[in-house]
DNA sequence: TGCCAGGCCGGGT
DNA sequence: ACCCGGCATGGC
């Protein structure tokens, strides 16, 4: 670290009243959020919603425990096509199903017994499934399973390397780390942060922008000044 | 038009 | 242990 900690409470404080609530996840059950998940992997989320509607419209969000098994019964082909608008869909098709086999063979199709393990057990065993890295699984954990993990991803770090409070190539585990220590262990406020901060991010923290001069970072984290 | 989006995997150094 | 190309659509 450059420079002592802002106070992250502090700064959820002053993100929430300049956006307000996000009412993440914007998904009606769990198994959408978790579909969801893998979807905007990299993905503009309104490309996710439309490959979303294509399964409802599909009748396979729906019961869950029946939404799995055809979905798993599905050839990766046909899946991918339904999941077309969502990008990568070849891919993601292999990823949904490996996810799915995971629920189907593990937990009998049943996301809520998936739940009940601990949560580090379980973040470990998601880690292993095909097509499920630290943000999915941290995503289908806080925000499908309600368990408190805290979720890193690129705008996180580009806001935290930004402002100095992490320095650059800060690796997943040390930025998630850093906010679970620095916080109360909260699902409402996890869930509230993270989607806060991506809301932070798409307004003026860019790839190509290293410099967000006169923008919202001024206002929401001006705890952290140096 | 080109760049970007709520990553992750596998192969190469 | 890093680094990088591949994966693909849709919006601005």
């Amino acid at each position: 670290m450059k420079r002592p900690p802002p106070d992250l409470r502090d700064t959820y404080d002053r993100l929430l009243a300049a956006f307000g609530p996000q009412h993440w996840w914007p998904g009606e059950s769990p198994l959408e959020i978790c579909v969801g998940a893998i979807l905007t992997q990299n993905t503009a989320w309104v490309n996710v919603e439309k490959a979303i509607a294509n399964l409802k419209n599909a009748g396979l969000l729906d019961g869950e425990r029946e939404s799995i098994r055809r979905m798993l019964e599905m050839p990766d082909e046909k899946l991918a096509a339904l999941i077309r608008p969502s990008g990568y869909f070849n891919l993601k098709a292999k990823r949904l199903k490996g996810f799915l086999r995971f629920v189907q063979d593990e937990f009998g199709g049943d996301l809520s017994a998936m739940w009940k393990e601990p949560l580090e057990s379980l973040r470990f065993r998601l880690l292993d499934v095909y097509g499920i890295g630290p943000e999915t699984a941290d995503s289908i954990l806080l925000y499908a399973g309600g368990l408190p993990t805290f979720v890193v991803d690129a705008y996180t770090i580009r806001i935290m390397t930004r402002l100095g409070v992490v320095d650059e190539g800060v690796t997943y585990h040390a930025m998630k780390e850093l906010f679970e220590t620095m916080l109360p262990t909260d699902v409402a406020l996890y869930n509230e942060y993270h989607a806060l901060l991506v809301a932070l991010g798409k307004d003026v923290c860019r790839p190509r922008k290293p410099r967000c001069g006169g923008c919202a970072l001024r206002v929401t984290c001006s705890n952290s000044r140096a």
